[in-house]
DNA sequence: TTGAAAGCGCTAACAC
DNA sequence: GTGTTAGCGCTTTCAA
């Protein structure tokens, strides 16, 4: 292992010097600095972090935590951040806690000293907990608020009125007028924030007719399960709790001959990968994920470097867009 | 910051014993422990990683670099990872090189000093960087092997030969004899184990006719783009380089009224999540990724902790399993 | 502009 | 079984 010693040697200069060019390289002399560089150079010496984080207290990486990585929709978010930390000379270290509160408790804990700060994404962990940690470590929460106990805690969240309200409004407009919801878990976040945009959408709108289903489990499986429920409702259209919901949807309408958009308009919510993957290619509505991953790092950033609170809010929305592809169309004629 | 010197006071020892207590319980005394213990608990107590990697030369950190963690082939092998990671006491970093040898490069070098092994899954690098690497650094290698340049490098490898076997067998088996490969990207590790094993495979068993299509872009919309040229070639049964090029060729197919299994049975490699999202759910060979980045991290730590070589395999290859779906059926009678 | 030196928090000899 | 102590490699006063 090359250490400073052997750069000092090399140079002619203390270790001093060393540390300053790699730091504050202008407060050396222009030639100092080319040759401490130079050394660096010939002897390929990285500084170790270990030893530079003991003492600056800061380590240079920055934790995100996941209830699931094979999710497309946390893979997308986990890109963005990997990007904007590599730009902006951080490490990052994802954790996966398969969904699990505990895990997510346990992983923070461990973390705390390794990191300079946190992005919790879709957090598990209940009010109390969160706001304890927000207490204790820098951190951003990603599809969550603390208003009520940590209100200081940066968020980054996606818009999910905005982002139902396209939804409604793309079937609207096609003509549609009975449409259902097939909700996600009650316990999620975005489920509340996404059932309640729809509706408000739906309210606004004269002769729409709108049926909610709940606690749909969010993966195409469960799409599949509830698919043939949805149809018996009569709708000419229908909204997925997310994209793997309105695959399962498709795929199992697709079996019984149901055919998409002929028979019903179907949307997804995410946008994710996924929507390119099947026939018709899916309608969806949802943020760039990358930029959420970005976002997220970069208001941890400025948190971590302490930049004024006030000239850079502390709660970014993202907004949505609608991604219009071949599953929704206008309703068949009404014999 | 709670240290040991708090530790130390708290429980009226020395830090060595509070040092002791965590690392070597058994040499310190029941009750002596106990109060450590007590205190540790007490005060919240996490030893600083940073000053204990310092000391001991050992990060607790393991890295898996992946050429693109948005691939739920990566992803899935991600997941593995970092279960067994957890499982056994190391942390996890996850880098995305975003297909880029430059950047799988830097990488490699950044994290040297941060890292106490190293898994490279499809490295990008050439055969003699790569070799420099796996010399300076614990490394294991995932989805390529080292033979001629640094034999000694652990590796995991997809028994890519058994999976192609699988395939063709699991198609003549039905009666096909008229089979199309839609091969990937011609410098890729994989590719070329696959074909050569869908070759061999095609060989032994009398009346199979085989055509080899070569760099079709591993992507969906890779298999959209010859979904036609493939059809024209009159074959009876497909196999796609991977999932999402048999999805593609699925998708253009599925809207140029082209049924699947009726008029052509198609079969993917790879055996991702994405198979169950379509209709028909996608037959594949593959095997469980999962278990591809467990095995991987046991072999780094088994390297990191100097087990002998002996005693395990340095090259560990993980069979294939063939998941037989509804997109495979005997071959419509000839006319 | 540069160097000497003090530690960051922890672990592992070594001494008791 | 327990305590004393010397650093791990680096950054950062402080003094020159």
């Amino acid at each position: 292992m090359v250490t400073v010693h052997d750069v000092a040697a090399r140079s002619g200069v203390s270790i001093a010097t060393v540390s300053r060019t790699l730091r504050e390289p202008h407060r050396v002399s222009d030639d100092t600095r080319d040759r401490v560089l130079a050394a660096v150079d010939e002897l390929g010496y990285r500084p170790n972090r270990a030893a530079s984080s003991l003492r600056r207290g800061r380590t240079g990486v920055i934790a995100l935590v996941v209830p699931d990585i094979e999710n497309p929709y946390f893979a997308s978010m986990t890109k963005g951040a990997q990007v904007m930390c590599r730009e902006r000379g951080y490490e990052l270290v994802v954790v996966d806690t398969s969904e699990r509160a505990e895990i997510e408790d346990e992983e923070v804990r461990v973390l705390r000293s390794q990191i300079d700060g946190l992005i919790l994404a879709s957090s598990r962990l209940s009010d109390e907990r969160l706001a304890e940690v927000a207490e204790t470590t820098s951190c951003v929460l990603v599809n969550r608020s603390l208003e009520s106990h940590a209100p200081g805690t940066p968020t980054v969240t996606i818009d999910e009125g905005a982002a139902a309200a396209l939804a409604v409004a793309h079937l609207y407009g096609l003509g549609h007028r009975r449409i259902v919801y097939v909700g996600g878990p009650s316990r999620s976040w975005s489920q509340a924030r996404r059932a309640k945009g729809i509706e408000t959408a739906a309210h606004e709108r004269d002769g729409l007719e709108l049926i909610q289903l709940r606690d749909c489990v969010p993966t195409s499986d469960g799409g599949r399960e509830v698919a043939e429920k949805v149809l018996a409702l009569g709708p000419t259209a229908v909204i997925g709790y997310n994209d793997l919901v309105a695959l399962g949807l498709l795929a199992q309408w697709t079996e019984s001959d149901i055919r998409v958009p002929g028979h019903v308009s179907l949307i997804g919510f995410d946008d994710t990968f996924v929507t390119g993957l099947v026939t018709p290619p899916l309608t969806s509505v949802g943020a760039d994920l990358r930029v959420v991953g970005d976002a997220a790092v970069e208001l941890l950033i400025e948190r971590i470097d302490g930049v004024s609170t006030s000239s850079h809010l502390i709660h970014r929305s993202i907004q949505p867009q609608l991604a219009v592809r071949s599953s929704t169309a206008p309703p068949a004629a009404r014999r």
